[in-house]
DNA sequence: GTGAAAGCGCTAACAT
DNA sequence: ATGTTAGCGCTTTCAC
């Protein structure tokens, strides 16, 4: 079962090779009657270029690499997603690689991108540092999707996290908390380095009281944040309202104040960050911020498109707000009585 | 900044390029002596081949396709990744198709994919019907995850939902539950109705109470579980134990749970199916079925991979188990006393 | 053991 | 307006 290729069109319309590209690619250039002709025989014979010729030829394949630590993650499937529905918008496919979440492997990809059948390459921000993209970005279209650096024709698309962060803590503030403490995870990516600038400008800004031990950081997960939080509740500072880094950990931390015997939001304000599937069904609903995650992978993917269609364009940097969302688990002014709000 | 070609590396070496490309594919048909020079000569140059016209020549692009109905759910992501892992071990790369559980969707798929720079395609079930993989079979690689049709050349990957389905209800049933449950959703995908005829067969085996709304369809989501639950907590015949088709709509049973003033699993059991993420930090923690994601994903990368190779080995059908996993929400024996074991 | 050359399917520059 | 042909970078006969 052979392919069908240009040369059969060419002998079923009686015509060369040529006139069958042109009438395909350039349909002005050919008289209609020929046209007319080929493009019956291309459907009679079900003809459809060969796309790796066609990738030979023009030195573009029409695909794009998105590399992710985790496509097991939802914000990060939620980007992949955004940028796939983009590319495929303008007939691009979209290459998947997993990079763990390690520095190693982005390397690694960095080398292998340039001879992978791929016009562009999307990161996702991994928390070890940035890959070497200055190298690859002179041959390929390069956009970050939340990390920041300083780097010539690669684009940026970020969440504006400090703003995001100050959403949360100045709504926590208005609601009558003063002790207000942060859990992040132990790898500093520059999002979280934002969260944590946006947390102390906060504190400067409102003179709020402030220990030690109000940022905490431990293991990027459920369980990191349960420890965490657990330390909190035990200090004698204890804090009346707790920022969380990710909604998956808050799921561990409102677990720590749950095993510790207390409630939340009666007890203590809770909230997360990145509206997590299934966040609203928490006990209690946890209130968070909206996470563009589809808007940043479009974004990432038509600034591709832009670079690759004209590559001196200027190297854009985009940065997104996130929107609060307001759940029972920060609860209602306090001072107040709540208890037929329920 | 042109790339380095085969000729460039020949004229390096002083040899001819097919020397290089010999000294590169088969080197024991080359000399050591020219062979060193043609590799001396591919490290100075940094030679990479060209990958499309590889892939012109030899009509393989060493890519595959995994079509899902949508990588921002947790299960899908798992296989993806665990196809991903195993493509990428032996030098494949992933291109990933969102089919927004979709059938028009998956047929369109179908039509491009044999000229979409793919060897094979992973098709993750949707809830809509088969896709015509019969007619891509021959000229591409095909492996279905979680739908079971009959086609020839076309592997497949399935859970046991059926067993797994009368682990859960065994096991309440062992815990003294005569009543027991079944939501599901409205569109009945292949593994939805092994899980159906789970549920009959289990009711059937044991003889047990079945009143016609026990077997339960909403949308398929948490607000459909939610409204399920609600109309089995409403009726006349309330069961004792509820499974849940998925650990998500779960969630938004034991919230319906919660908004009848009833406590879960005192007074009423309830599973899930699928282990999602965070299900064990759910408001009782759930209990649920630990799905072999990833392996699916391997297997079926696999599968391809064998196709691959010798495209007339026999077509194979694996069925992988699925493991209960047992917590707080579907409780102790009833009739004993519980109060001392939280 | 090595080189010359054909050819994979297509597009575009050059001829007519 | 259409045809002829070179060439994209590689592998693989076929000669030597």
């Amino acid at each position: 079962m052979k392919r069908t290729t240009i040369k059969d069109v060419a002998k079923e319309a009686k015509v060369s090779v040529a006139t069958v590209s042109r009438a395909l690619n350039d349909p002005e250039a050919v008289k209609k009657d020929t046209r007319d002709r080929v493009l019956e025989a291309v459907k009679n014979l079900n003809y459809d270029p060969d796309p790796i010729a066609q990738a030979l030829r023009s030195n573009s394949v029409k695909s794009i690499a998105i590399i992710v630590p985790n496509i097991t993650n939802a914000i990060m499937a939620e980007m992949t997603r955004g940028a796939h529905e983009k590319l495929a918008e303008k007939g691009y496919n979209t290459v998947l690689f997993n990079s763990d979440d390690n520095i190693q492997q982005e390397n690694h990809y960095c080398e292998i991108l340039p001879n992978s059948m791929v016009d562009g390459a999307i990161f996702v921000t991994g928390s070890g540092g940035t890959p070497p993209v200055e190298k690859i970005a002179d041959n390929l279209a390069v956009c970050l999707i939340n990390r920041e650096i300083e780097v010539e024709n690669v684009d940026q698309v970020t969440a504006d996290e400090k703003e995001g962060l100050q959403l949360l803590a100045y709504h926590l503030h208005r609601l009558g908390h003063d002790k207000i403490a942060f859990i992040t995870g132990l790898d500093i990516t520059s999002a979280t380095q934002r969260k944590i600038n946006g947390y102390k400008e906060f504190i400067n800004k409102t003179g709020l009281d402030y220990k030690e031990n109000y940022i905490i950081s431990g293991q990027w997960t459920m369980n990191g944040a349960y420890m965490a939080m657990k330390e909190l509740l035990g200090s004698k500072e204890r804090p009346t309202a707790v920022i969380v880094g990710t909604d998956t950990m808050a799921l561990g931390a409102l677990s720590a104040v749950r095993d510790s015997g207390l409630k939340v939001p009666e007890d203590i304000a809770v909230t997360g960050f990145d509206n997590a599937p299934g966040s609203e069904y928490y006990q209690p609903p946890l209130t968070t911020l909206k996470y563009p995650n589809y808007e940043m992978g479009q974004l990432a993917a038509r600034a591709i498109l832009n670079r690759l269609k004209d590559p001196n364009v200027d190297k854009k940097s985009i940065k997104l707000p996130l929107d609060i969302t307001v759940r029972k688990s920060c609860g209602y002014r306090l001072g107040f009585d709540s208890s037929n709000n329920r």
